[in-house]
DNA sequence: CTGACTGCAAAATCTTTGCAAAGAC
DNA sequence: GTCTTTGCAAAGATTTTGCAGTCAG
């Protein structure tokens, strides 16, 4: 799933969003931001941690403030998270269309869907129960077609 | 939801399970899959050992049996858990009728319900990507209506 | 008896927090 | 300059593990 919304856009929605609570544009605030973006993928806390050392070994940056940005980003619903458990969570690029997931249980690669039906039902389900619905994942757990191949 | 299966037969195949796999049958097994059973809901770990304390004082029992009773209860599918990032696991009894779970962002209450339609979708998207699915998970989050009326 | 199970406490993970120094505006 | 942010290390929270004693079969 390629992300149709131009960094650059995404970028300035970002900076206007820091502005308008009172909060800093910084290196890296941005970097982590962007790694997401360019990298279009699912990751945890320390997977981008360890991309940003990589790309950018020249800035320096701490753990924590992988976290913390990423509360910040998924607060304003720039990133989304996918749960694992005690394994933490992995973040992705939340602009995108809604979308829905296939985990494999063996290479931990995930693919995305999306299901139209899917998500009428969901809100039928929503309205049925007198819910208000403010978010909805869903997430098939599985062997991928790689990896059954491999048996 | 309610349990349509008997506690009896359930114990009963638990048995034979643990018999089946070298495993011992223990008081603290056995209490940990009843008080599961028993209060039909959606427990934490620490949630379990707190109800064995209550209910039941006179047996010894550490928290780590709990998570080590889960896992294997995990593993033989009578009990199955919904995941909560870094706030944990919470677990239920597994042998009910497959349904997805409602969550209030609120009161951390959990709603359930079945829909055959979503069901269908799911096996029809796997086959689709050619994945094998195991298992599958959707959960809805938002505000209960109890929690909407109190606003 | 023998090997599995248990509680305890220590270790391991993942995440958050306190604080002094650095940086944005 | 002021106030926020940062990195670091320490603290938290949840879960797992090592081990000696206990218990089921």
């Amino acid at each position: 799933m390629t992300n149709s919304i131009a960094y650059d856009d995404v970028l300035e929605n970002f900076k206007k969003l820091l502005k308008s609570n009172n909060l800093k544009y910084t290196t890296q605030r941005e970097l982590i931001l962007k790694i997401i973006y360019d990298n279009d993928g699912h990751f945890t806390p320390e997977d981008i941690y360890n991309l940003i050392k990589e790309s950018y070994p020249e800035v320096k940056l701490g753990i924590a403030t992988v976290y913390r940005t990423l509360t910040l980003l998924e607060d304003a619903e720039i990133v989304s998270s996918i749960s694992f458990g005690t394994q933490g969570k992995k973040y992705e690029f939340g602009l995108k269309k809604h979308h829905d997931h296939l985990v494999c249980m063996k290479c931990g690669n995930i693919e995305e869907f999306y299901d139209e039906t899917i998500e009428k039902r969901q809100e039928e389900i929503a309205k049925k129960f007198n819910f208000e619905m403010h978010n909805h994942v869903m997430k098939i757990t599985g062997i991928c077609s790689v990896c059954q191949a491999k048996r």
